[in-house]
DNA sequence: GATGAATGAGTATTCATTCAT
DNA sequence: CATGAATGAATACTCATTCAT
């Protein structure tokens, strides 16, 4: 959650479809990722990459038309992460409270996998235009999640006016979340416990329930 | 909100005395602020700003140590706005409604000044060390400002957990404000209602109470 | 003779590996020198002298970390050319006479072919830390060639005491030379004559004999 | 000895004539020559210097037309050093023990004063055009005084080949003093030793004499 | 496809020098 | 005479990207 982005601008040069590419444009993603993390933006040259992911410069631009694509391919895989988390919280929509623990543990979860990387990404990394694009894949399933659980709480159908709570409520998750990273306190326990509180006050609203 | 900073880390290399300096000085925040916002983080180059600020390279260099420091004062500034907001809502904290009214008007329309900037500043500008700090002067007297809101609200004296629910739910709107602001929507009314409700909704919730 | 220096403390980025690379380093190199000795040091721009190499200021900075890694590669040819003087002379240092004309002799010519280079290398370019050191390899080497002279001239072994007067005479032997460069009488007969019997001398004298 | 030169090429853009003005210079060749000593050439700018000076940057710029005629200054002062010593030197010339033992102890002596003032003027300060000027009146009194020396060693007239003779013998000791200053070991006891056996050996040689 | 040498536009920063006050 | 704010040409060095091998 956070960086919403989906369709990458930039695409890839080329669809890695054998075996070996695949496995090259891996290691590119990976050692990318991990400069990210590790050294911070300033660290992330596409030749450093290159020579992390032990390929050629030349190679690295056989697959990626240029460094921000990078950027954008190492991005997708964390918001995928982070659709899986919602999919799953789905399901048990109908407790407020069981949707706001499943959504805000997943997604602490989430972004304990590579520490370093969301800061990054969020704080140095240059955001592509498609960025804060709502129209992108990643951000129409994402936030249609979020209604869904809302619907589903509500025990009704869903209506339009969900989109807009689920909106506000996905980013004030979103601004939480990154935060504490930022500050180093994503597992302090007043933190889980707090959000999980602000989802599901936010949840049941929205469903036109209250919480005790 | 947002960007939490308050004493620049890397201070400015001479305070400007005599009136023509501190005429320079504003010039060149100026400038930079309005770079930073109409033309990105790839534009904001030293000698781009002394131009615009009708100013030489070496005149910039007299007053700021390094281009940081340059983007340290033009973030300083966004922060008292948001500071500003805050102590004005806190006397209407005994109405959720009202404080919440208060802080989501005042902070969208301290968003709207420069429009591109704090998504640059969130973005793409590099955070100095002191930017996740927590021991911040802005940092402390933002959160404590929300902490006694919730008290006020109580109608009882400042718990210490109040802190914690402070710092939840002004990540959450720094989000929720952020996020609106990159997709361009933050005149939305619906973000403004929602948000309200959202805030309204946590400030009652943190005070015992419950909304209707 | 003179600026004293063997491993280059900044060491070049990469050793050129392939036939097309040493062109390139060697191309660098040259044309460091031939600004150096023409045009003195304010002429001596990184990117001048790739533009002199007629290749990219990247390249040299590919093989070069820096400015003063340029330099002493530079430097390092000329105490070569002194080593190889000192070498040759050896031999002959049973006689006082032929010891001392072929050192002179030879340090005037190795001083001749960029007759401008040393004066910059010793009075304007910035010496590297090693630069004084008198454990480098090549003082280590230029000394003890001095030394065993001596003994030689003697017809005894060396003696410890030997090093001591081979380091005084070897930097009046540099400072001789360095300063009619500087003059521009590196060739006048005078200078040649009288430096060679106050070698002569010297060896004589540091051997225990007498010169008529 | 060493950096020779008298008339600064570049003279100093008005006399001082009046007491304040003397001070006023004399407080910037001495932060000039402080800061050179202790902090080396790179930081030795002209604003630096006005500031150790006391003195506003306008002020150094109304006595030193530019950084050079500064440099200039202070080198003046160390020659002066030098022929002081050797003047005082002459009278002993009939001796040339005596003689060699007072100029080279009086050298060494000239040259502990700011032991890192040397080294930077040698190694790092760019020399003037004067810098070699043969005909300048310090280089002509310095090396007379050497050949007057030789003169009065062997008892009679001067003679036109005593100034070659005297050439090479200053340039020597310049050599062996710098090189020992260079490398710490100004203060050794075989170094004076050796030297002092140096100059009185090419002085009586010179003189058409033997030493035992 | 892979390699890595080469490119060169671009950037932050310094510092000698001027000149309005 | 003194001040110090302002100037701006100059420079070392980086790094995304290309392309000959």
């Amino acid at each position: 959650m956070s960086t919403r982005i989906a369709k990458p601008a930039r695409a890839m040069r080329k669809l890695p479809r054998q075996a070996r590419s695949r496995i090259t444009v891996e290691a590119i993603v990976d050692a990318g990722a991990r400069i990210l993390s590790d050294e911070g933006w300033a660290a992330f040259t596409t030749n450093r990459v290159a020579e992390v992911a032990g390929v050629s410069i030349g190679s690295l631009y056989q697959y990626f038309p240029d460094k921000l694509s990078l950027v954008d391919a190492i991005r997708s895989r964390h918001l995928e992460d982070s659709l899986v988390v919602l999919r799953a919280a789905k399901a048990k929509a109908h407790s407020p409270l069981d949707f706001a623990a499943t959504v805000v543990r997943g997604l602490i979860a989430a972004h304990t996998r590579y520490p370093g990387l969301h800061r990054i990404l969020l704080d140095e990394a240059p955001a592509p235009q498609a960025y804060r694009d709502p129209k992108s894949d990643f951000e129409i399933e994402f936030i249609g999640l979020y209604a869904e659980a809302i619907a589903v709480c509500r025990g009704g159908a869903a209506a339009p006016a969900d989109r807009d709570k689920a909106l506000i409520l996905s980013d004030a998750v979103d601004g939480a979340i990154h935060n504490a990273a930022r500050r180093g306190g994503l597992h302090d326990p007043a933190v889980e416990s707090g959000l999980i509180r602000l989802v599901s006050l936010c949840l049941a609203d929205a469903a036109g329930k209250v919480v005790s």
